[in-house]
DNA sequence: GCGACAAATGTAAACGTTTTCATTGAGAAA
DNA sequence: TTTCTCAATGAAAACGTTTACATTTGTCGC
């Protein structure tokens, strides 16, 4: 790879002058502009990108980092579309992290995303007492947390009103005679599970519908859905009805229904936090509360290339909308 | 954030001593080694990969690009949990860019991967005549492909046999008695369609069942699958079986079909190319040829670092097997 | 015709590492 | 004692940029 000295030399000038034409930083003359485009053009010069970066940490080195729990759940893909979409008209790269909500690789991934001198972070942390990210935002690091917050520190914060999202859909379920309604929730150490808790208990409490033993934790995952679902049924009075607090839990409790020829919604009726996109195309289409996904990321990317930018404006905690779509799941 | 130079004057050596004992290339007295590891806890110093990457070329500095067609197929999503494991095990980051198919975006990615000084790369290329990948490979840079492959040049690639998971399929359908059997294609462009393709001819023209007007062809996307189908559905003479040819297109298709209140597999069977983990919950159990994507994955990973450490080594194909997983779609 | 100013360009330091080469000192061999 | 070897360390260059500062012109006002 061609250098800017390469460059420099076919052009008959110093560095400092294609420096200054690359970034039109300054007054250059048309002729030598000409000169050092042709020899750009003719030594297929590229800049690179990590000079760039080691010089400058004021300038934007144009790269940005994502950190997700779990790559494998649909929600945290349409997210990270949404984050490219926007990288991308802004000319970053991303750095993909997927910590599969283990900590300990969490926080080598921080290391790492520090260690590469990235412009700004998108993260959804493993708690919100995530005391590394913690300190990588008070050292000056622009953050944007997605689905997840932090307590005892000012961040900016993209997600969707979970607890009312999960109070609307066990409402649902309520309102259509559902008595014994079950919750699969995933990790009590992940705010958002503990916030659709919430929601789920309010809405059943109302009527005196909450009993404890119809709540069961899981690790959020597909296998976790299986499993939990399968106690649940195994139950000498089974529910009626299952709320799951995310996709993959939906997934894994759907396989263990059929595996046990139960009917969808005769036996037992199922709603989901987490709609996917098809959803519809499954047996029986889903009743699912939907977060809009992809703008969740596509926000979040607003908002972080806004404080890259401005590290002084004040904090913003977006709340998007959870919506519940109504399908025949129940 | 602590540089060398810090550490150096704290623990009073110099940086060069420093830089031993990080990577312990040299011999360093013990005394001295312990002062410098002191410091670097005090100080909570974290080398910059930056500058390491920036400063030896020769030296890994550990950061792996993935360069893949749409991060949305779960496919993708699953060769990308097997070269993260790979990665994470051997302390690599991932750069992951998504080209959405797109051969313009492809090609900026492939620059700014370049200008990240990257150590290797995983990509499924636009096509298998992508002129700057194959310069980037001639280049020097460590590459493997995914999914597809490239013409006119020697790589390392991990696919499966798509022609032959495509006949499996194809073979099944036609013992089952279907006459006419579609085919929704993607990109011809892409090589894995033409495999496949190929492949459903193959299984057809044993038993004359091949009929032109039946095989269609779109981008691969989700809509794709539920025009492209809609339009099979409207033909005067509509088939009684499809073949699909990803991912998205079968749950486009799977959308069209239940919005009709069509009964799969009554009016209409279908089987598609790429096994999902809810292919057993979706309306009714899809039949369908599964590849072994996450191995994909940490295969592509594997062959990528060992290449790094030995560009010499001779370039390998491996070519997995695609099995048909039957269900009650057909 | 002279000082002032602006445009155009160059020089060199800096970013944080790795790595080559040189230097020091101590112990061993002669 | 002299010389040699080797362990331990430091000095400085290099990677490819940006940028503060310096230098050289030419133009303009007077």
């Amino acid at each position: 790879m061609a250098s800017m000295n390469e460059v420099a030399k076919r052009a008959g000038v110093s560095i400092a002058t294609v420096s200054r034409v690359l970034n039109n930083s300054d007054s250059v003359n048309e002729t030598t502009r000409i000169k050092i485009l042709k020899a750009i053009k003719d030594l297929k010069y590229q800049p690179s990108r990590v000079a760039k970066r080691l010089r400058s940490k004021s300038v934007s080195s144009n790269l940005l980092g994502v950190l997700i729990p779990d790559i494998q759940n649909p929600f945290y893909v349409d997210v990270l579309r949404g984050i490219e979409d926007i990288a991308y008209k802004n000319n970053y790269a991303i750095i993909m992290c997927n910590y599969g909500q283990d900590e300990k690789k969490e926080i080598m991934y921080l290391d790492i995303l520090q260690s590469e001198s990235i412009d700004g972070l998108i993260a959804a942390p493993v708690s919100e007492n995530d005391q590394r990210l913690k300190s990588i935002i008070k050292n000056g690091l622009p953050v944007v947390c997605v689905d997840r917050g932090l307590i005892g520190i000012d961040v900016d914060i993209v997600w969707v009103n979970n607890e009312e999202g999960a109070f609307a859909a066990v409402s649902h379920l309520v309102k259509s005679g559902y008595k014994r309604i079950a919750f699969i929730s995933g990790l009590p150490s992940i705010p958002s599970s503990r916030m659709r808790e919430k929601g789920y208990r309010r809405a059943l409490e109302k009527d005196q519908l909450f009993l404890p033993e119809l709540v069961k934790y899981g690790n959020s995952s597909y296998d976790s859905g299986v499993t939990l679902c399968a106690e649940l049924l195994d139950l000498p009075n089974p529910p009626d009805a299952i709320f799951t607090c995310n996709n993959l839990i939906t997934l894994g409790a759907l396989e263990t229904i059929h595996k046990r020829k139960k009917q969808i919604p005769k036996d037992v009726a199922i709603v989901g936090f987490d709609d996917m996109f098809w959803s519809s195309s499954l047996n029986p289409p889903l009743t699912a509360v939907r977060q809009p996904a992809y703008e969740i990321g596509k926000r979040a990317g607003e908002l972080l290339i806004q404080r890259i930018s401005d590290p002084q404006r004040p904090c913003i905690q977006m709340t998007l909308n959870a919506e519940l779509m109504i399908r025949s799941s129940c």
